[in-house]
DNA sequence: GTGTTTGTTATCAA
DNA sequence: CTTGATAACAAACA
């Protein structure tokens, strides 16, 4: 589930690995992913590269070099992005001395596989371009030694990224400057910079006050970035139960919530994200933040401030955690 | 077979 | 038009 600081974590590794490289080789497992035409997809990135990756809320917006276009790439609920870089015939995971398991990066790609691009730090030998079938599954059963190993075997020496998205809500999608114009405006300010504002912030309590402050906190058009565990985690540190109505919030409470939001986001980065379920960093690594929640996933569990026991309930349609004992 | 997981959008009601 | 709530999307797991 990556939220805000999971998908700030990948966005600056990403920089780092693959900015200005040229990308030699584009594979496309699932269609839908990249937008429903894999073609058109494959055609702008190849022997293309990257000039800047930005982050709104939870969109990345790739800067291409050549062309027209952005890539808008989202995450949603399982989205990866790793990266592996190759020495040989051998693929060699970039950050060492961190023990990985089956679900990780071996076995790139693997059947939630949706797209591999392949980079190259000089000009490309040669430009390989392929559709596959709708899986992974059916691209290795129809191809002799599988395009999948064909990728993996590549004459690069710049490494290859693996978007895996097991439910396929993700994607990279190629657009326009003027729907990423129109896509960004949607968004609400970003907590961590000086967009940041209380006077906004406390007339969002006036405006949306016939909703809850799960549902409010929730919302991309009001705020960008947070989801269900930061919002879960935000309301925990400020001392409100997440089902309050806005209306009933006190200015007081509300200058927690405003503080404890960047608070909260900025631990998260910190400490590479939070790792639940599905998210995995750009090195094929969880986050560590998992360590300091204080509620999400800590349903029954002592609450550490107050030593209430956990509650979890529904809420704005999402599983929501709060200590009866001092959120109020 | 049932319920649960959640980011975003579509849809509907008020 | 706005607000607010809910279903839908899709796959896997307990």
């Amino acid at each position: 589930m990556p939220e805000l600081p999971e998908v700030e974590t990948i966005r600056r590794d990403l920089i780092k690995k693959i900015l200005n490289k040229k990308i030699a080789g584009v594979k496309v497992y699932n269609a839908k992913s990249v937008g429903g035409t894999a073609s058109k997809f494959s055609t702008a990135l190849l022997g293309n590269s990257l000039t800047a990756i930005e982050r709104r809320g939870k969109l990345l917006i790739w800067h291409l070099k050549k062309g027209a276009d952005f890539l808008l790439v989202h995450l949603k609920m399982t989205g990866q992005l790793i990266y592996v870089k190759e020495r040989g015939n051998k693929v060699e995971v970039v950050a060492g001395g961190h023990k990985l398991s089956e679900n990780d990066i071996e076995g790139l790609p693997n059947k939630h596989t949706r797209v591999a691009l392949v980079f190259t730090d000089g000009p490309a030998h040669s430009l390989k371009h392929s559709v596959a079938g709708e899986s992974a599954r059916n691209v290795t059963r129809s191809v002799a030694g599988g395009p999948a190993r064909s990728v993996a075997r590549s004459e690069t020496g710049g490494g290859q990224l693996f978007f895996n998205d097991l439910r396929m809500f993700g994607y990279m999608k190629l657009a326009p400057a003027s729907v990423v114009q129109k896509t960004l405006n949607r968004f609400g300010p970003e907590p961590n910079t000086k967009d940041w504002k209380f006077d906004y912030f406390s007339a969002l309590f006036q405006k949306r006050k016939n909703t809850n402050l799960k549902a409010l906190l929730l919302n991309q058009e009001l705020i960008a970035g947070l989801g269900n565990i930061y919002v879960d985690e935000v309301c925990w540190l400020a001392g409100v139960k997440p089902t309050r109505r806005v209306g009933a919030v006190t200015v007081a409470e509300q200058k927690k919530l405003f503080l404890g939001i960047p608070k909260i986001l900025r631990a998260a980065i910190k400490h590479r994200g939070t790792t639940f379920r599905n998210f995995l960093d750009s090195n094929g690594r969880k986050g560590n933040y998992t360590d300091f929640l204080n509620v999400y996933g800590r349903g029954g569990e002592k609450c550490r401030r107050c030593q209430g026991i956990i509650k979890k309930i529904r809420a704005a349609g999402r599983g929501t955690h709060f200590c009866p004992g001092c959120q109020k």
